[in-house]
DNA sequence: GTTAGCACTCTCGCCCTTAGAGTGCTAATC
DNA sequence: GATTAGCACTCTAAGGGCGAGAGTGCTAAC
């Protein structure tokens, strides 16, 4: 990225808040006007036709004012934007929508979460619910429903519970059931989830095969129950907020992002891409990879229990986004509930 | 409603087949043309008018053909359409979407049944998931998690199985724990969820008091898990299929209808209304009572265990609603689903 | 009762025009 | 040499006029 004279910079900042703001083109002449430039509308032209061969700005047609390019855009977010304060009020509602009580599961907070930041950002938010692969196994259950059925509930240290129904084999005593659970819940405790791996299982069927007289069917409870599709939850907020923007007048570009919304698969998968951060990522337009959303800004951060990555979380909106406030928003949020998962 | 004279059936019929299929409005030579008719387009001309006069017909301006005016469409609902039967192909998606194996838990057939019906009618389903409060309480356990957080086990005769953390009174030891877990299977069970009420809770309390020294703090485990928010979810399928419909171009009118259906609590009140209906309902326009569905159909059906409603599912389209083929395609597919989930 | 014929109405797409905004270039100015 | 005033030029968006096309309602004939 080459260096901008001073005075580009401003032009460049001018002109990025400008459009921001009105989604409109900004002319030379409201430049010109803003107060702190102090320069003629002409100057601001050259300078204007300066940023717009380097790349910085584009404009749509010849007679009209200048709008940022995502070169622009991602300029003004690296060097340009000065990170606006959290307001007071943004940061009342953010700890009012994370109080603590009567949210022990994991899952309540992080929708709370993304509820509020889509409401205080008025854009859509994505959040993908805790990653059960990456919490390590605490305790697992087999209740029995009935003579044939059995409910199996795995517990995890980052406090998710999973459960799940299963045949039981009949020829497995309840008692024996028992030595197996205990059993498994010894070898197991904390260990990563994603490391109870098949070939794990085998070992441990191995070793209680010797020590105890077992059918091979009880196994397949572990197996079944911690083979399942690992499918994990996105959920939006908001979705309605994106179509209040300009840039979403056209029918055929709503349909395409609503189908979008629609697959948790790529939803998943778009979040993905920025887990592992340690800050803020941003994503403008065609950083995004994929291509639904190539006209639009992500800006991500990942939540965590006690330094552990368990998602991520994120806003989405046009290119033309509110930088100066949704960046620190977002950071806001996720610190506030990083601290509130952590203990 | 009064009696249409056979030729303005046949009319009538001609003009809504024709409108539902073209999405224009159908002029009197194009109904004079439909073999069958055997009348000039004038006596058409005449009759159209006659209809229009009735309320049945609306002709969008002077020089335009006519469109099916809702009573119209209540109309050929219910005296003229002739049920399509369901395809072969259709029947084997909805089999194929339904088979039984993998699919113990009552939601997951739910889900996928809303899916194929999305898929098979091009319009978007919303589906009510299991009414917990329809079901009969099976039984309940408890699982320390540590030394003073629990996990209830809530499992009803549906399958449905629901589970919170709570706090566990220090004071309780594991034994006692027990004990008050077995009473209450023992006196619980089979009774309707929505009959274990907090009165019904304090009499338990009162007996069991008598009988074992316990704490208050003990009962509310139960109530606290009981209470809860009895929050049913709803879940969308196919909602950027009715994006596809010429009657959603405007994007004012897509703005209202997504955020309906962000609003579960209003998507489950509008399958509220026809639950316990034993016939497929049509609610055509302004019947509905939701107003950002006045300008839609809704056709819905309710899905049963053993006879026991447990929930609503339904198409959601414009007015413009190919009813012969949604129609039988709803009924066919919940009968499926009900013969699934009896067993 | 039915139909052919015809004048009439309304929409839709097209073109043209105009107003307005903003540019780039040139020549004058600091 | 940098800055600015001035001006011709370009492009869009909005509005009006026009003709084609579709479909109607009415009348008079069958």
């Amino acid at each position: 990225m080459e260096a901008l004279s001073e005075r580009k910079q401003r032009i460049l900042e001018c002109v990025i808040s400008g459009y921001i703001s009105t989604a409109e083109p900004v002319g030379s002449r409201t430049v010109a006007r803003t107060k702190g430039i102090g320069l003629s509308s002409a100057t601001i032209r050259n300078e204007m036709a300066d940023l717009e061969e380097m790349g910085y700005l584009l404009q749509p047609h010849t007679s009209a004012g200048r709008i940022p390019s995502e070169k622009g855009y991602r300029y003004y977010v690296d060097y340009l934007m000065e990170a606006a304060d959290v307001s007071e009020e943004d940061r009342r509602m953010i700890s009012e929508a994370l109080k603590v009580e009567k949210m022990r599961e994991v899952e309540q907070v992080i929708l709370s979460a993304a509820r509020v930041l889509s409401a205080i950002t008025n854009q859509t938010t994505l959040i993908m619910g805790p990653q059960f692969q990456r919490s390590a196994f605490r305790q697992m259950r087999i209740l029995p429903l009935d003579h044939k059925r059995g409910l199996v509930v795995l517990i995890t240290d980052t406090g998710f519970i999973k459960n799940k129904v299963i045949d039981l084999p009949q020829s497995l005593s309840p008692a024996e059931l028992h030595q197996v659970v205990n059993y498994l819940n010894q070898k197991l405790y904390g260990l990563p989830i994603d490391q109870v791996t098949t070939s794990l299982i085998n070992e441990l069927k191995r070793d209680l095969f010797r020590r105890l007289e077992i059918l091979e069917q009880a196994f397949l409870l572990l197996e079944e129950s911690l083979k399942e599709e690992e499918h994990v939850r996105v959920y939006l907020n908001g979705t309605t907020n994106i179509l209040n923007q300009p840039e979403f007048k056209n029918v055929e570009k709503i349909r395409r992002l609503f189908a979008l919304f629609e697959q948790e698969e790529a939803l998943f998968q778009i979040l993905e891409d920025s887990t592992d951060s340690e800050e803020v990522v941003v994503r403008i337009g065609s950083e995004n990879t994929h291509e639904d959303i190539q006209e639009c800004t992500l800006i991500t951060a990942c939540y965590k229990i006690n330094r552990k990555t368990l998602g991520t979380m994120g806003v989405l909106g046009p290119t033309r986004m509110d930088y100066d406030r949704v960046i620190p928003l977002v950071r806001c949020l996720v610190d506030h509930l990083n601290r509130i998962l952590s203990n």
